[in-house]
DNA sequence: CTAGAATCGGGATGACCATCCCGGTTATGA
DNA sequence: TCATAACCGGGATGGTCATCCCGATTCTAG
């Protein structure tokens, strides 16, 4: 099996923190200041390098994708390498955090569309919203690959399951006769990395709609 | 860009063969046991160390993609690792090599397709034995997806030539008023990479044929 | 059969990267 | 103000990998 290169770092230290599993792991949060109160308040300093490492870290995930090396990101933060790690223990925790917020925004939009009354409607707005995004941020775009680490790490609580979020909208879509009964929610996210292919150099937003059009021709059950 | 980890070295060791260019180049070349004349004709055992390293390397990039390192594929091989790069200068240069007679014949099916009457048939069909062809080779799918090595690297003869290929298909199905006409050939490789991208750990060739018939689909002009 | 050139093997080299570690620095609150 | 725990920077460590190099070996022409 093609193991990813960083994988078994990532693993190991994995593991590490697992083992310890002490209640003063580092705790990884978006954006709130003095979590809550059961640990002392992270000093000031330290919070302001953390906010800049996870706003760099954004940036240039989203703009590389999740080859960009830690050390990098240190370097564009103005930190050392050892301030990112203490913060974020491993890469993965590092990307957990950084994306937390925008799994939240595209799980919090599913769950408004499926109070849509077009079912189908609702679903193919969902393939559009994760193609966009997929398009805007390169880490996610690994990470729905698979070229990253694996989806359901990033996605803990009911909160980030976007994979249910999908699966829940294709369904009723289904149920609907919007979308082929015999599509899976592998599928689908297949179909949306398929859009992602063209992503490269030429930047063609053009070609990311006229994919999505394609796909969403497909997906309609024949009559 | 989300840069192949090994692109550098690879990058590097093109630069420098490309500054030596001799006419002592390692010929890269399929089969044939002497060359052209202007060469000697191989050591017995140089032929038999190589002809058994392409093997080898072939099963190891269609089974494990293009990460297989190239000390294993000289482990399995039985031989040392000098003994690989002597024959093949980079990994670029073995992958060229070991996918030179796949390529050429998926032109010459498409070749052949282009003969067919049903200019959409024609085109489809090529477009399966892509999905089929990617599916069987992990290292083909690498490339396709732009996660390998450059696709046009591979690619130097007209006998090489898949793009030009499938782009003549695609143009004749369009002609045809058997494919969308908005569409073109880099929108095909997006959507063949999209039917791959579920040819992970299950291993489910149903889902491919569902994808490929869900493109197939969406490809059809609107009526 | 033998000299010598071609070839072999696999260790050496150099790059990249994530993670850990520690001497030095600084914010903090008493 | 000052002691000190928390934090900082970036070098050290260990792991992966492609490519190069060279002493040892083996084929082959004569």
């Amino acid at each position: 099996m093609p193991k990813h290169p960083a994988r078994a770092h990532v693993q190991a230290a994995r593991d590490r923190a697992d083992a310890q599993a002490g209640p003063d792991r580092t705790e990884v949060q978006a954006a709130p200041a003095h979590v809550d109160g059961r640990r002392r308040p992270l000093r000031a300093d330290a919070m302001r390098n953390r906010e800049r490492v996870l706003e760099v870290a954004f940036a240039a995930f989203a703009a590389e994708g999740l080859s960009v090396p830690v050390h990098e990101i240190a370097r564009r933060a103005g930190v050392g390498t050892g301030t990112v790690s203490r913060h974020f223990p491993t890469k993965e925790a590092l990307f957990e955090a950084v994306f937390v917020s925008r799994v939240e925004r595209l799980v919090a939009m599913a769950r408004q569309l499926s109070e849509v009354d077009d079912a189908g409607a609702a679903f193919f707005g969902f393939f559009t919203s994760l193609v966009s995004e997929g398009a805007a941020n390169r880490g996610l775009a690994d990470t729905l690959t698979g070229a990253g680490f694996d989806i359901k790490t990033a996605a803990s609580g009911p909160e980030h399951d976007v994979m249910g979020a999908l699966s829940s909208l294709l369904a009723r879509a289904q149920q609907a006769g919007s979308v082929r009964p015999d599509i899976d929610t592998a599928d689908v996210i297949a179909l949306v990395t398929g859009c992602l292919a063209r992503e490269s150099d030429p930047q063609v937003p053009a070609a990311r709609d006229r994919l999505i059009s394609v796909i969403q021709e497909g997906l309609r059950p024949g009559r």
